[in-house]
DNA sequence: TTTGGTGTTTCGAG
DNA sequence: CCTCGAAACACCAA
């Protein structure tokens, strides 16, 4: 699903694409609920006629910063994905938004399970407020990271996924990090040594960078699953060493991996190489 | 056929 | 502060 090096292979895609400098010529809603911060029409007479001046991520969110001091944000949550096709029609199921550009080409919005949602306001720090750092900023290190660990009695896992704590990571890329670093998911934060602090600060780092240059995670084939643009597949999942790798070798120690539930999400883990400290 | 698993976020209850 | 569970949905595998 999509997380950081998902989303940022996706906003790389679009501005590669020429997408910023386009004007949004006209716009299309077939379900409402996509919209979250107003109907389709006060959508649509929002965006419409704005010029495309960047595209940006924060945390999981894409960013389209319009003419007129407006920001067009969308979070693509589990199944939301773009697709850029010439002036032809599209033959994609569940296609929610059409943005058709100036030079005539449609970006369509393809949600699956619909809980994608686009946001336009004027002020992104509604949006974008709320997130905790970015985990590939140079003001992200390790010593920060133990700072923010200090006091905070909650599991490891959770605490990783919870966007206002750490922006952009996900169920794959925490499986991941923690696997790395030997961090049992549900080890309290407060009591992570320092070192396996240092460790968990270069894994997490580690999986991101080299989701990214693998142009990101693709599962399985169904259409519920990440694609890039113009459905490009990501390289990643060759890459990954435990997730979806239950009952497999630990490709570390050789011990079965195991799934269990953490906080409502599936997990993975080697209980060899990852300990309660 | 039906059931349950899938994963992101938000919200409410305890 | 914390944790849990449900809801928003559709698909797919068993």
């Amino acid at each position: 699903m999509p997380e950081l090096p998902e989303v940022q292979t996706i906003v790389d895609a679009l501005v590669s694409a020429g997408i910023v400098g386009q004007r949004i010529r006209n716009v299309m809603v077939s379900w409402t609920k996509t919209i979250a911060t107003s109907g389709p029409e006060q959508f649509t007479r929002l965006v419409r006629d704005k010029t495309i001046i960047g595209i940006d991520r924060r945390g999981k969110y894409i960013i389209f910063t319009l003419s007129g001091d407006i920001y067009m944000v969308v979070h693509l949550r589990m199944t939301g994905r773009f697709e850029l096709v010439s002036s032809s029609g599209s033959a994609l199921p569940h296609v929610h938004v059409i943005l058709q550009f100036g030079d005539g080409r449609k970006l369509l919005f393809h949600d699956t399970r619909k809980f994608g949602r686009f946001y336009v306001t004027s002020k992104i720090q509604s949006i974008t407020g709320k997130l905790g750092p970015e985990p590939l900023s140079n003001r992200f290190t390790a010593k920060k990271l133990a700072q923010m660990f200090k006091e905070r009695k909650r599991r490891i896992k959770p605490l990783l996924l919870d966007q206002t704590f750490i922006a952009g990571l996900g169920n794959i890329y925490v499986d991941e990090a923690l696997w790395r670093s030997g961090i049992h998911p549900l080890q309290p934060a407060s009591n992570i040594s320092w070192s396996r602090v240092q460790s968990l600060h270069r894994a997490i780092r580690y999986v991101l960078r080299q989701g990214l240059r693998n142009a990101g995670t693709s599962l399985g084939k169904g259409l519920g699953n990440y694609s890039g643009l113009q459905k490009a597949r990501g390289r990643n999942s060759g890459h990954l060493k435990v997730f979806r790798r239950t009952g497999l070798p630990c490709m570390r120690c050789g011990y079965e991996i195991e799934r269990l539930i953490v906080g409502q999400r599936g997990t993975h883990l080697c209980k060899k190489c990852q300990k309660i400290e």
